[in-house]
DNA sequence: GGCTGGTTCAAACGATCGTTTGAGCATACG
DNA sequence: CGTATGCTCAAACGATCGTTTGAACCAGCC
């Protein structure tokens, strides 16, 4: 409906910027790209000039943030990994804390709507490409929570992983039904965002 | 691709069955309605002559299968609520194992797919609907979980019922990783799941 | 038989989609 | 200055979408 001219950046940038903010919004298929350019001030062919597709613009918004959100997790997790003292609430926080803050920068908390929307859409060629910007990372951190959690079996600490996962993406894209209120900062309420899901998943991971 | 022409059934339960699969496979949107009735063998207008618009046939597939699931958590609900020896394994069990039993009959597992993807789509009036038929349900479980954790503050339990939901829906709609082995029956994986879900929920909820 | 109400059918409708085209414009370099 | 290069633009392309149409069919009933 309202058509907010983004004028500020590159032609390229503000592709992206609308994208992130339309995909999240109405899905991959759901925005096109009429509407797309139309929110971000250019012109239709724009898009397939600088991208060369809608596939490829799509790939684009995933890296951008994705690389940053890894670059934060691994960077995190390198200070404690492996060290005598380090608990699973380190390795937690290591593993969350990243998503939260990008969430709070720019359209992050967008993007990880998007990620979701990913992982609801059973598209192979973009879990594909999920998978390979994503793989390390996770079998780092498993390989420190199987470290931490020596009793567990292979398919028991796989099986908790699973659901923290579930749990966290539920959470940080915004499904549920806990909302900030108003008379809560913002950074209070990503603190306690934070506490609940390394808590939860704390003790998710490590009942008996 | 393929076109495999479900022959049984009344042309409207005809549409239903192939509407469920399709739309798990690609989504509300993804899924056109030619290659819905193709899949289903009927003409192309016997959508719009049966349901009158694709967007009614959709709300005919969440309530045909979610008035069942409803149903049978209620009634597990019914038979443990407010007694004074009721466990919290006991009401996790009885809104667990439902949804797991539907999974496992006709195209159930389909349906947890797509009411997954309908959690996703930000969609207003398909959450309105699902709100309308789910809502009363979370509130009995909640009343009851209430109850059985007295020491929780009000927010620090819909936390808690949130990132449970999160987990029960990434593991049910079979975003996970979680595959099940060839070697194990599907009635044992079925088990094997409710243990896990039930066990991981136990300790998220209940944590000190 | 004739008629009726419910159902199926092929065909077309208008709208919207992603993509391509070719002219137009600006800046930089010889 | 002329010309090459990178980018933007309006316009059109073919394809596919959900929906509508009107004829055809087919029971059951008078």
């Amino acid at each position: 409906m309202t058509l907010p001219v983004n004028s500020s950046g590159s032609t390229k940038d503000r592709i992206l910027g609308a994208a992130e903010v339309l995909f999240a919004q109405r899905g991959f298929d759901g925005a096109s790209l009429r509407q797309l350019t139309a929110a971000a001030g250019v012109n239709l062919a724009a898009v397939n000039y600088h991208f060369g597709s809608k596939e490829k613009l799509v790939e684009e918004v995933f890296r951008r943030r994705l690389d940053a959100l890894n670059a934060r997790r691994l960077e995190a997790l390198a200070k404690i990994a492996g060290l005598p003292n380090t608990t699973l609430e380190d390795v937690l926080a290591a593993y969350i804390r990243p998503a939260l803050d990008l969430s709070h920068e720019d359209n992050g908390s967008l993007f990880m709507r998007v990620l979701a929307r990913a992982f609801a859409e059973h598209d192979d060629t973009l879990r594909q490409f999920l998978s390979e910007h994503y793989g390390h990372v996770m079998r780092q951190f498993t390989a420190e929570f199987a470290r931490l959690l020596p009793q567990l079996s292979k398919s028991e600490l796989y099986w908790r992983i699973d659901l923290v996962t579930g749990a966290l993406t539920h959470a940080m894209s915004g499904f549920g039904m806990i909302q900030r209120k108003h008379d809560v900062s913002e950074q209070v309420h990503r603190e306690q965002t934070a506490q609940h899901l390394i808590r939860f998943s704390l003790a998710g991971l490590s009942h008996p």
